[in-house]
RNA sequence: UCGCCUAUAUUCG
């Protein structure tokens, strides 16, 4: 399997399909084991360079030997499709999924509900919600977790605001991604006081801030040229054993450029470096 | 019962 990895990495990368499909023929026909992200890779290979034929002729190899993919391979290659934005190819696979008869889960249908957000369709995106509870599929934190993302991307704050409501109501368990997509909508809004207080209500509820939360503060603390702020809640992350990443770090020499300081970026930068946060 | 696969931050790309 590490020899076929390889080969099939080079082949796809070098966009020789035509010797993958013949490879592949070979290898199945030898009834030999290749293991699923092998064939998951080639067909994401295939997708992200649009050969959505060649795509669905690797599919249709698998199957005709008998290699059924179930539904997590579904979803691992909807979800590498959806975070490449390639909605339309995504659309084909779930389709020729569900023409084979397996079911979409409760992870497909949430990586569905990603892709209709990311797309701008928040309608339907919250009709698909509704969809789910009628299909023995309830929707769970997840799901509320990406329909709010999408409203709040969508500027519309309001509706974000109902869903909230409703995953409380409906009983899902809040964790840290939930917070933290409320925050940073909350705060890309310019409600950094409401962010705020659901800072103080994630840490009162045992959802402990992490490294994600602080980062989305000290953005918007950077674009309100804040920064003394920013700084100040850098400090409260280490004193909670949180460390920047590269992230938090790129994040405030934004914020110091950003208003033309740029002795402290070169000042914070080398003081980074120093404690072992490389540059990107 | 427990895990696994799905959702969140910087780069206007």
């Amino acid at each position: 399997n590490t020899v076929f990895d390889i080969l099939f990495r080079k082949l796809c990368v070098s966009k020789e399909f035509e010797e993958v499909e013949r490879l592949l023929e070979q290898i199945l026909g030898t009834g030999w084991e290749i293991s699923t992200h092998i064939l998951f890779g080639v067909i994401r290979s295939c997708c992200k360079t649009d050969k959505l034929e060649k795509a669905q002729n690797v599919m249709k190899k698998i199957e005709q030997y008998g290699r059924s993919p179930g539904v997590q391979f579904y979803n691992g290659i909807l979800k590498s499709l959806v975070s490449m934005k390639k909605f339309h190819m995504a659309q084909t696979i779930y389709n020729h999924m569900v023409s084979t008869q397996v079911s979409p889960n409760l992870q497909t249908f949430n990586i569905v509900m990603n892709a209709l957000c990311l797309a701008g369709k928040v309608e339907e995106a919250s009709g698909l919600l509704e969809e789910m509870g009628k299909r023995e599929c309830n929707p769970d934190i997840v799901s509320y977790t990406t329909l709010i993302g999408g409203y709040f991307k969508a500027k519309r704050v309001e509706e974000a605001m109902q869903f909230i409501n409703q995953a409380r109501e409906m009983g899902c368990c809040p964790n840290n991604v939930f917070y933290n997509t409320i925050i940073d909508g909350l705060c890309k809004k310019g409600k950094m006081d409401e962010g705020l207080s659901l800072l103080a209500e994630m840490d009162a509820k045992g959802c402990a801030p992490d490294e994600i939360t602080y980062s989305i503060l000290i953005n918007s603390f950077c674009n309100e040229g804040k920064m003394n702020k920013a700084m100040e809640f850098l400090d409260i992350m280490g004193e909670k054993n949180l460390n920047p990443n590269i992230i938090t770090v790129n994040t405030i020499l934004k914020g110091f450029c950003r208003i033309g300081l740029f002795d402290n970026a070169i000042q914070f930068l080398d003081k980074m470096e120093e404690r072992g946060c490389q540059p990107d």
